[in-house]
This record gives C-alpha cells, structure tokens and sequence, in this order.
DNA sequence: GCATCGATCGATACACTGTATCGAGTCATA
DNA sequence: TATGACTCGATACAGTGTATCGATCGATGC
C-alpha cells in the first residue's frame, strides 16, 4: 500500500537517513570526546551539548553516566593525571619526574592548567601518582613527606600555570616567542618610558632571558635544593 | 488638562517611582561592584547583567568601559594585586613577603585563586608590586631576579590554589576542617581500605598534619633555602 | 529658529549554556 | 492481555555574553 504521508510505494520512497545505532556510550567514551574537545579548541569548546554531538547522543543522556558538567570535568582531570607517571629512584629524582611529568601532561592538554589544583584531586589515577611518589619517598622522614611533595607539586602547577598563560599570549598575538620578549609588546614598551618601574624595566631589558624549559627546571632546582637541606638533617 | 492614559489630573497622579538619576559609572565602579559579587557568591555569580543591574545601569551599558568579560575580569585580578603589597628589607624578607601577601590577598578573594597566573598580569598594580620586588633585589646577580622572582610567584600560586580548593572542599562537605581530615571522607576510607594504596595510606594516617599556613611557610622556607644558596654563591 | 544630518548609546534580540521537568515508551507482573 | 512502575531523554526554562541596529540627541547649515 502506498505510503499515507507521500503516497509513493515503498520501492519508490528512500531509505531514512542511515541513523547509526545509538553509540554505545561510557564514562570512559564521554570523557574521551570532551577532551579531544578541549585540546583542539580549549575549555570553553566542551559544552554538554557539544560532547553529546560527538558521541552521536543528546545532552541529557549524558547525565547517566555523569551528575552534571562539573562531575565531567573531574573526571579530565583524572584523565590528565593518568598521563602524569612519575619514576625514578630516591627521593629527588621521582619528585623531578613529578613536576616534569606534570608539565609535560599540561603541554598537552594545555586546557589542565586551568583545572589542576583547583580542586582536591582524587581520582583513581591521582591517587595512583600520588601512591607512586609516596612509596619512593620511604627514607624520607614521615612527617616531612607531606609538605615535600605539596610544594613539589604547588611550584609545579603555578610554573606551569604562567607558562600556560605565556603561550596563550603569543599565540594570541599572533607574535612567536621571540619577537614577544623582544618588543614585549607595544604597551610594555610604553609603560616603561614612564620611568615608573625603573628596576623592572632594567630586569627586563637587561637581563639574560631564559626559555621557560629553563626557567622551571631552574626554580625546581631551587625548591629541591631546599628540601634536600632540610631532608639531610 | 487629565492624563491621556489615565484620565487623573496631575495632582491625583502619583509621581513615577523615584528613579535614581542613571548612576554614574567608571572603570573603577564597574569592577568594584564585580569584587563585591565574586566575594560574596563567586566568581559564577559575576555576570555582566548581575554588575550592571548592582550599579543600576543595563548590560550593555558596560561595554562603554570595557570591551567584554574578559577585561573585566583582568581588572578584577589587578584590584587584587593592589592589595598584594610586598615589602621589607633584603631578598629573602621581600620574597616572604611576596608570598605571605598573595596568600593573604587571595584568602580574602578566593575566586582570585582561578584567575592568578591565569594569563600575564601586566596591569599597573601587578607591575607595581612587580617593581618593589625588583627594586628589592638590587643586590641579587641581574640574571637570577627573574627565574627567582618567577619561582616564588609559581609556588605562591600553586599553593595558595590548593588552599583555596581544599577549604571549599571542607565547606561544599560542610565539614570543619579537623573532621575532614580525621574523617578524611568517607570515601578515602574505602579506598585506602582496598590497600591499592598502602604508601600513601600510611602517610595521610600516620604522618603528623600541619595547618595551611605551617605547610605554606615550610614550602616557601624550602624555595627560599635553595635560593640563598644559589644567591650566596 | 528650524530642519537635517551624524554620531552615540543601550534596548532588543540571538545563539548558546547547564539542567529541571515530566511525558512517552518499555518492561515486569497480575 | 491489561496494568502498573520505572527509566530515559526530549522539551523547555532561566540564564549567559554580546552583535545589531533603531531611537535619541547634539551639532550644523540654512
């Protein structure tokens, strides 16, 4: 019979569109999608809306798997922190790989400089890292370990954090890294002319500009040297 | 003559609600009224039409005065930078005072600990107090004031972000902070009880656990301790 | 003194966000 | 087979930042 609506037989009317069975999803698959999301285009580009597009979903779906985007969020986080595995042996060389590892992670994810830290992580895979550094650091005096990693890991998201947001300004700027510090941009030039921040202009003019691989492993090396001071005694 | 809509004469006719001549507005005004919201709601509840109905004005009145949230949220980070004001004599009472002062700016404006180090702060209160510091580093080698300087501004951030994090933690649990540590969730519980993590079970019970401000000094003391030592040399 | 033009300002409207609500549809049971 | 409980996710809502462009107002020319 023909069809009510068009009145064509079924032979003459087409196929529906393909409509892919529904995708299977998972936590695993959503947090997946959000942060190919992030990394092409930043935070602001994973909206609910938009990972659900992703996966072939609508929005609402999503929140059986998650209780909100908040929840989404954590669980990038995590995400990042499954890429951040320290190693090494003694209690100097794994907090090394600590803080290199983190920022290596938030190289790639440069959208994690805006979330670590700001919020207690504890996440399978931060406790994971956590457990990692811990176990190394047995010679270390109980008491101190705590305090030793935290600062590790504060100087580690700050440097990072300012590197992060360094980069950004470049790029936005469309000037690469060089010319950048070079002209430190039209304004930084004009402001100096006011004389108002002599010893700043100085530093900046005069000093010897470290790349920023440079200058964290320098304030690493400063943080370390600290702690091993105290470690020793 | 009566009132075309109403038919009242004047005199019947009550007086329109006293509208307050249109305030007037300022850069500085517009940003106040956004740091009264941030404290007291957050930084969510800084909305362009919640700043502008606080100042009486409509949204769109704002963009005369700034190009888009954006901006108004780097002058917010640089109000608080008014307030980060280090001083004292030498490199090492400077420094200190660096980092006790952001702590303390950012304890009484925790929304600021998502925006600091967020993207380069070049406005003239963040260059301000960049230039006491410098000034105050006279007698440091002209190429270690930047990585030093760099290396406090990291881990003062980063420690004062996890801060920030943990005592909204405790405040979301409702939970004071002695309870949330000896408690330490019941969550964490059950997964140290899954003995995945036995290094840093131990830690979190074993290890003695010192307060914010303990652990903030003891990192900066460890930053600083590795300074001297650079800067001695 | 009046009409016209130009620029300025901000109300309206748009596209997008996260998510509460609740109706449709499904399954198990009587 | 009828009925009920339940689950799922489409719809709808309240809110966001800001582009657009019509109304308004001052200055200018006659």
């Amino acid at each position: 019979m023909p069809c009510i609506v068009t009145g064509m037989l079924v032979w003459e009317r087409p196929e529906p569109p393909e409509r892919p069975v529904p995708a299977p999803l998972s936590r695993e698959r959503i947090v997946r999608a959000a942060i190919r999301l992030a990394d092409a285009d930043g935070l602001d580009a994973v909206s609910l809306r938009k990972v659900a597009t992703a996966l072939d979903a609508r929005p609402m779906r999503l929140y059986s798997y998650i209780d909100g985007k908040e929840e989404l969020l954590d669980l990038m986080v995590d995400a990042v922190h499954a890429e951040i595995r320290p190693s090494g042996e003694g209690w100097r060389e794994v907090l090394t790989s600590l803080a290199e590892s983190t920022r290596h992670a938030v190289h790639k994810h440069e959208w994690a400089a805006d979330l670590l830290g700001g919020r207690p992580q504890l996440g399978p895979h931060a406790l994971a890292s956590g457990e990692t550094v811990m176990a190394a650091l047995g010679d270390v005096e109980l008491d101190a370990v705590m305090p030793v990693v935290s600062a590790v890991n504060a100087y580690a998201i700050g440097a990072v954090r300012r590197e992060v947001a360094e980069r950004r300004a470049e790029r936005a700027t469309g000037m690469d890294q060089e010319r950048w510090q070079a002209a430190l941009g039209p304004y930084l030039q004009r402001t100096f002319a006011t004389g108002r921040f002599p010893a700043l202009a100085t530093v900046v003019h005069d000093a010897a500009h470290l790349d920023a691989e440079e200058t964290f492993r320098m304030g690493l090396d400063f943080l370390l040297d600290g702690i091993a001071a105290r470690i020793a005694r």
